[in-house]
DNA sequence: CAAGCGTGGTC
DNA sequence: TGACCAAGCTT
C-alpha cells in the first residue's frame, strides 16, 4: 500500500512557501480513516474500565483525575480519587475547606503542590466561574495547576471537544508509529504538535475518543519499556517497527535521583505535618533528617510553596 | 527552558 | 541495585 501524506488541518502561512510545501508527510502506511478505525476499534475492545471514563463522571471528577494522574500511576490514583470525590463531590465543597485539608487528603500521591493547586483551582471555579468546571480550553488553562495537557484533556474527555491531547503516552506512540524513533524528544516540539493535529479526526466526538484511545495504546501496549508490539493494532503500519525497531539514539534521558535530595527531606517533613492534625513542634521535624542545613532549607521551601504554615517560632502546621 | 518537585514499582 | 518510569506544571 502506498504511504499516505497527511496535510495539517491548520496550514502554515502562504509566506512559508508554495501551497503544500509545508505539509507534513506522515509515512504511515494507512489512510487516515483506516488509522482511526483501527485504533478506535482496538480501544473499544481493550480499554480499561476506569471510573473517570464512565458517563456518570462529572467534569470535576475528570479534572480531579487529571490532577492526580500528573506523574502518578493509575493504580495508586484509583483509591485516592474515589475518596477525594466522596469527600468533595463539587469544587465548592473543596473550596470551602482549608488548603491544608487538601494537602492532608492528598496523602502519599506525591508532588503535594498539586493538592494545593487543585484547591486553588476549586476556589477559582467557585468564585469566578459560577461553580462549574469551565468548558473552554483557554479558561481551563488559566486555572492553577492546569497546563496545556490538562486543559486539553478536560475539554476533550469531560466536554467531548476536539483538541490535540499530547501526553507522554501519545508522544511515544507517535514517535514510534509516525516518526520511527523509539522515544520522543525531552520537550514537546512544534513538529509533534503538527503531526498530532494532522492525525486528529475532524468530528469532535470522534476526536475525543481518539485522544483517549491513543493514550490508552501508549499506556497498555506501546509502553516506554518492553512494548508489546505483537499485540499492537499498528504493528504492520508502525514506522519504527518497519525500520527494525532501531534503539534510541541521543542524550541520556534524565534520571530522577531522589536519595538524599531536598525532595526526600520535604517528603519526610510533610509526612509528619499530614499525620498531625494540630500544630507540630520543631523538635518533631528535626527528628526526620540529620543535616540541619538541608532540613532548614527543605522546610523553608515548603513554607515558600505554601505547603506549610509557620504559626510561631518553632511551631508549624498545614496551611489554614 | 532546564531544573525542581514525591512516591512507589520494576527490571 | 540503581536507573528509569508514571495522564505535567511552574519558574
Amino acid at each position: 500500500m502506498a504511504a499516505t501524506t497527511v496535510t495539517p488541518a491548520v496550514p502554515r502561512p502562504a509566506a512559508a512557501g508554495p501551497a503544500g510545501a509545508d505539509s507534513v508527510a506522515v509515512p504511515l502506511a494507512l489512510p487516515l480513516p483506516v488509522l482511526h478505525s483501527t485504533v478506535l476499534g482496538w480501544y473499544e475492545a481493550n480499554a480499561r474500565d476506569l471510573p473517570w471514563r464512565t458517563p456518570e463522571a462529572t467534569p470535576w471528577a475528570v479534572m480531579v483525575s487529571e490532577f492526580m494522574l500528573q506523574q502518578t500511576p493509575v493504580k495508586r490514583v484509583l483509591p485516592a480519587w474515589a475518596a477525594w470525590l466522596e469527600r468533595w463531590p463539587t469544587p465548592a465543597d473543596l473550596a470551602a475547606e482549608a488548603p491544608g485539608e487538601a494537602v492532608r487528603m492528598w496523602g502519599r500521591l506525591g508532588y503535594p503542590r498539586r493538592a494545593l493547586r487543585l484547591h486553588a483551582a476549586a476556589v477559582a471555579i467557585t468564585e469566578e466561574h459560577g461553580g462549574g468546571v469551565p468548558d473552554d480550553h483557554a479558561t481551563l488553562l488559566s486555572l492553577p495547576g492546569v497546563g496545556e495537557y490538562t486543559a486539553a484533556a478536560v475539554a476533550s474527555f469531560a466536554f467531548r471537544q476536539r483538541h490535540v491531547v499530547l501526553d507522554t503516552n501519545v508522544r511515544r506512540v507517535f514517535a514510534r508509529a509516525v516518526t520511527g524513533v523509539e522515544y520522543p524528544a525531552q520537550a514537546t516540539t512544534a513538529a509533534e504538535r503538527r503531526t498530532a493535529t494532522a492525525l486528529l479526526p475532524a468530528d469532535a466526538e470522534t476526536a475525543a475518543t481518539w485522544a483517549v484511545a491513543v493514550m490508552e495504546l501508549g499506556a497498555l501496549v506501546c509502553t516506554a519499556r518492553g512494548p508489546e508490539c505483537g499485540d499492537c493494532p499498528l504493528f504492520t503500519a508502525c514506522v519504527w517497527q518497519r525500520a527494525g525497531c532501531p534503539p534510541y539514539e541521543g542524550p541520556a534521558r534524565r534520571g530522577q535521583s531522589y536519595e538524599g535530595t531536598d525532595r526526600q527531606v520535604r517528603g519526610k517533613l510533610l509526612a509528619v505535618l499530614r499525620a498531625e492534625h494540630g500544630t507540630v513542634e520543631q523538635a518533631r521535624l528535626d527528628a526526620v533528617w540529620p543535616d540541619p542545613v538541608q532540613r532548614a532549607r527543605a522546610l523553608d521551601g515548603l513554607v515558600a510553596d505554601g505547603l506549610v504554615e509557620p504559626v510561631e517560632q518553632g511551631v508549624y502546621r498545614l496551611p489554614q
